[in-house]
This record gives structure tokens, C-alpha cells and sequence, in this order.
DNA sequence: TCTTGAGCTTCCAGTGACTGGAAGCCCTAT
DNA sequence: ATAGGGCTTCCAGTCACTGGAAGCTCAAGA
């Protein structure tokens, strides 16, 4: 397989796949030509890939769980700590954007947001309750 | 006042204050000896800056806010559209997150987490549904 | 056979918003 | 005189790609 065809049937774009080798996530075979010759297992693993970045967990997340994925001696408590570490994380980062939301969709709505220029938005981030 | 101090009264490390001047955020004077000298209304605009980034605006919203507090003749509806904006991001990552949330908490409840290899968060990754 | 166009290759640079580190000047205190 | 801390600039690295340029390969059509 060529890498266009792999970068159809895994959703993963060209461009990235070439990365993933660059870092060394996958490593393809190469035709006489020069082309990247991938097997059914890279696109296998690609696919995974792709479904762990789409968890969210970063790459070096990623090179972790592939690895465990192919120690057949893996512990399943070594993969679940890798996702409660990630699940938490992930709580985090809800955490502190429900709090910025919070404080914007406050001020959002105690902004006439007319033609006029007071604004309590301006007024909060110009020095906090002073515009309150 | 040096960067130092700035740094301290605005909670703004000297580092970020450097690169907010590069990119045109703040332009303090320079003393003699080449040291920046911030006034009053450079901190002022620093600890806006402050706000605004705490409140996850990018660092383009951040410039269009203080161009919006520093003009007389805006209209508040300005102010209120870039926060709409920025309140509608924040709600779309809030909601991919969540969705990534659900399907990992699912996954790691799902997995014993002990010494045995089979684990149905790796399952999962490798083809989806193949694994439970 | 020649050409055309798509697909592949590498390499370099840019994204956002900093952050770390090196090399070196300035200022104050001892 | 020297030690130290603070200031300066500049370069490089972060994370995970992504865009673009220059050039090679391959299959199809005139």
C-alpha cells in the first residue's frame, strides 16, 4: 500500500503519517522507488493511533499504549493508569474551562452590547469588580 | 519601574512581558541604560492582558479587546461580539471533551486493572467494538 | 514517444504562546 | 575589587502537526 491509499483507509492525513514516522511511531517498508510500502499491521496500527489522538491522549501517550499493545506480557493495570492519568487531565481541563465560562457568559450577559461605548466586559478586564 | 516589578504587580513573568512588547502588546520607554520603563498605564494594560488571557482569549482577541478599551468611540456591541465568539469556542471544547471524557470513563471502568493482559481500553483502540 | 497530471519524495518554515538557556551589560553593596 | 542579582539580546525548544517548494515516479492518453 501506498501512503495515500493508507491515509484513506486510516482517516489519518499524509502529512501526519509522514510524521508519525519522522518520530517514530510507525515504521513502513520502502518499494524499489522509494515509496513508503505500508503493511496490513501499519494501517492496523495507524488506525489505533488515530483512535487514541482522538481520545485526546498525546503522542507520547500513544507510543506508550502501542507499546503495551504489543508486549503480550502487558499488565492491564499499566494501560489503565496510563487512561485514569489522561482521564484526569481531561476533568482538569473541563474544570478550568467551565470556569472561564461562568465568568465570560456572566459578563456576556450584562452587556447591553449596543451602539454605546460602556461595557462591563472592558470594565472587568480593566481592573475587575471597579466596573461592577 | 523595571520589568521586574511589572512582573510582580501584574503576575506577568518578565519572559511573557518581553515577548508581549515583541509582538506589540505594550511599548514601554527605555531608560538610559537600555532597562525598559513601564508606567502606570503600561501595568494597567498588562494586568488587562492578564484577565483576558485567564479568561482563555487568544492573544489576537487580547489585542482587539485593548484596542477596544483605549477607543472613546466603540460601541459596546464589539466588545460583546469577540466574547460571544470566544464564549461559543469555549463551549465546543467543552463538548469534545466531555465526549471524550464519557467514552474514556467507560473504558477504564470497564478494565480489571490487574496483573492479566487483556485489557478492553487496548481492545477498543484496535478496532472498536471487536474487543467487547 | 511525448506529455500531462497525479502521487510520491525530502526539506524548510510556520503555527500559539510562551519558556529555557547562554552570553554579556548594569547597578549596588561590601 | 568583587560578588550578586537584575537587566539585556538572541537562539532554540515546546506540541502536533501543516503548508509549500522542488523534484522524482508512474500510469494513461495523443
Amino acid at each position: 500500500m501506498n501512503i495515500g491509499e493508507v491515509a484513506e483507509r486510516s482517516g489519518i492525513p499524509p502529512k501526519t503519517i509522514r510524521y508519525y514516522e519522522d518520530i517514530g511511531l510507525v515504521r513502513p517498508q520502502r518499494s524499489g522507488n522509494g515509496y513508503r510500502a505500508f503493511r496490513e499491521t501499519d494501517l492496523h496500527k495507524l488506525a489505533f493511533l488515530g483512535r487514541a489522538r482522538a481520545l485526546g491522549f498525546s503522542i507520547e501517550d500513544c507510543r506508550t499504549l502501542l507499546s503495551l499493545y504489543e508486549d503480550e506480557s502487558r499488565e492491564s493495570a499499566q494501560v489503565k493508569a496510563v487512561a485514569e492519568e489522561h482521564l484526569t487531565a481531561i476533568d482538569d481541563k473541563i474544570a478550568q474551562l467551565q470556569s472561564m465560562r461562568e465568568t465570560l457568559s456572566h459578563l456576556v450577559r450584562s452587556c447591553h452590547g449596543d451602539h454605546r461605548p460602556d461595557c462591563p466586559i472592558l470594565s472587568d478586564l480593566a481592573g475587575g469588580p471597579a466596573g461592577s
